[in-house]
RNA sequence: GGCCCCAUCGUCUAGUGGUUCAGGACGCAUGGUUCUCAACCAUGUAACACCGGUUCAAAUCCGGUUGGGGCCGCCA
């Protein structure tokens, strides 16, 4: 279909993070929707960081913020760090157009000064809920005659600028649940400011998205109260009102809003947990949307493709940690070696199990043979540290296969290390061994006979790998010692 | 308490009035597979919250009940 006028109609959507914490799971799943749907219908995506509350925010979470979405891979076309037509991108920076506007709402004598303390209005809301009334704000200094606001202004009294509500019936799309409405007969007077420049989320929110020609509000479905409120604002000031989607809520175990009580919450702990950006992306892409098909696999790219907004959810979604962990699997199964060897070398220093120089080559080996195993990065230093260490330390009744008796046990180390010193070191290989040790095993009528008690003494592990790979990987001599380790633990 | 949103297997979901005694995936269980674990394969497990109504026909439409959730800040 063409369009006459594609710069009016593009489509502008915004994720709007507030620097008072980590990246969380949830705003990380609004920001990659709002991607998606940019993408998807070739609009622009920005990046607008709410850093209004100076108590709260601090700038390294704005990095932490912004570290953890590239990472993920999602890339916003303007923000603070890439420059746009509409910044600057920083609330803190836009302090001159909320006073502007704020002025203009004075003027028109749609806002005023609210001198009430917090103590005062939180005792009125306890009351209004204990009777059952609706827990709003009165609107008593409304009346305050204008002398009067002066004079306590010029006091330097403590006040909050509050946005008049007027009582009627509000009704609004939205793009997910359909037609809504709400009676603004409900809502109270709205602080919108502290002073000329400190403004207060809804009404910072209004005039940025405004001004940042934002045509989609795509957010989370608890800013749903917090729609009419923005609406009643912006039709005050004369706006456009955009179109509006609330996503589902991310849920915990217990189907309450997913929070650090449900355990971690920011991405960079899934990241540092050794979880890839791919799997975190697919997984939150399904968080509350499919593609109605059985397809379940989706990178960012394809994601951008089949995406609507028509597919989302209505009801929360809890965060299920066993299926993250599946595709997780799923997605390290995946990984070229070479690359899975890179990723996994911070873990191991971490572990203290390499230096600053590995061996890549035989990095790569052991990567190989654990690369199935492996659910998440971070659990590589326990399963593979037998490699790197010189001794390794299990007890002696790890040897034992079955029933079998110390005896059993100790005939069958030495008919391995008979075999085993036998074999050539150029011959030293995963298909050799299990040539040669296989054979023996069969004739032991239980193959487990000779083979646990193996790959106990080589890996120290109730389960690993297999003894043959790695055999190999850890060479003849150590093979041998290992054994005669093990012998002694046996005596 | 007030307002609002929501409701299919334990979980994520398919399903938009008949082709579904409800399909897929995770989980779980069982079996297969060179000792273990994993991976893989196969099989199984398990759901339309309830009550009315509309209709020849309802998981699908309507109403109510129940249940769950969100919000009620001079946070965002």
């Amino acid at each position: 279909m063409s369009n006459n006028n594609p710069k009016r109609n593009k489509i502008r959507v915004r994720i709007a993070p507030s620097p008072t914490g980590t990246l969380h799971i949830g705003t990380a799943r609004t920001a990659l929707f709002n991607y998606l749907f940019a993408k998807k219908n070739e609009g622009s995506f920005v990046l607008r960081i709410e850093d209004t509350d100076l108590e709260r925010s601090d700038p390294k979470w704005e990095k932490d913020i912004i570290d953890n979405l590239k990472w993920l891979g999602i890339k916003w076309d303007e923000g603070p760090d890439v420059k746009g037509e509409y910044g600057p991108y920083k609330q803190s920076e836009r302090l001159s157009s909320y006073a502007k506007y704020l002025k203009k709402l004075f003027k028109e004598g749609k806002v005023y000064h609210c001198f009430c303390s917090e103590d005062e209005l939180e005792a009125e809301r306890q009351y209004l809920m204990s009777i059952g009334e609706p827990a709003k704000y009165s609107g008593k200094c409304r009346e305050i005659p204008e002398k009067e606001v002066k004079k306590r202004l010029a006091e330097g009294k403590k006040s909050v600028i509050r946005f008049k509500v007027s009582g009627k019936k509000m009704k609004f799309k939205d793009l997910i649940r359909g037609n809504l409405e709400f009676d603004t007969l409900l809502i109270g007077d709205i602080a919108i400011a502290k002073d000329l420049a400190t403004p207060l989320y809804n009404f910072a929110v209004v005039v940025d998205d405004f001004e940042m020609k934002i045509t989609h509000v795509i957010r989370g479905e608890d800013h749903l109260p917090n729609t009419p409120k923005q609406i009643l604002i912006q039709e005050a000031l004369d706006f456009p009102r955009p179109e509006y989607a609330h996503l589902p809520l991310i849920l915990g175990s217990d189907r309450s809003k997913l929070s650090k009580r449900h355990g971690a919450t920011a991405v960079s702990d899934y990241r540092e947990d050794g979880y890839l950006s791919e799997t975190i992306v697919n997984f939150m892409a399904f968080l509350g949307w499919n593609p109605g098909t059985e397809r379940e696999i989706y990178s960012l790219r394809s994601l951008v493709k089949e995406f609507s907004l028509e597919k989302v959810q209505k009801g929360g979604a809890v965060f299920n940690i066993k299926r993250l962990d599946y595709l997780n699997g799923f997605y390290i199964r995946q990984k070229s070696i070479k690359k899975l060897a890179e990723i996994s070398i911070p873990y191991l220093k971490k572990a203290k199990l390499i230096k600053e120089d590995p061996d890549i080559e035989q990095l790569k080996k052991i990567i190989s043979i654990y690369q199935e195993r492996l659910k998440k990065l971070s659990e590589l230093p326990d399963l593979v540290d037998f490699f790197f260490k010189d001794k390794i330390e299990y007890n002696k009744g790890l040897l034992k296969w079955k029933e079998m008796t110390d005896e059993e046990i100790k005939d069958s180390l030495d008919k391995l290390e008979e075999l085993l010193s036998k074999i050539k070191l150029s011959n030293f290989n995963k298909e050799n061994l299990e040539k040669i040790l296989l054979i023996e095993a069969g004739r032991m009528g239980d193959r487990g006979k000779l083979l646990w008690p193996l790959r106990a003494a080589l890996s120290g592990k109730e389960s690993s790998a297999g003894p043959f790979e790695i055999a190999e990987i850890l060479g003849k001599e150590k093979v041998l010692k290992r054994i005669k380790e093990a012998k002694e633990l046996i005596k």
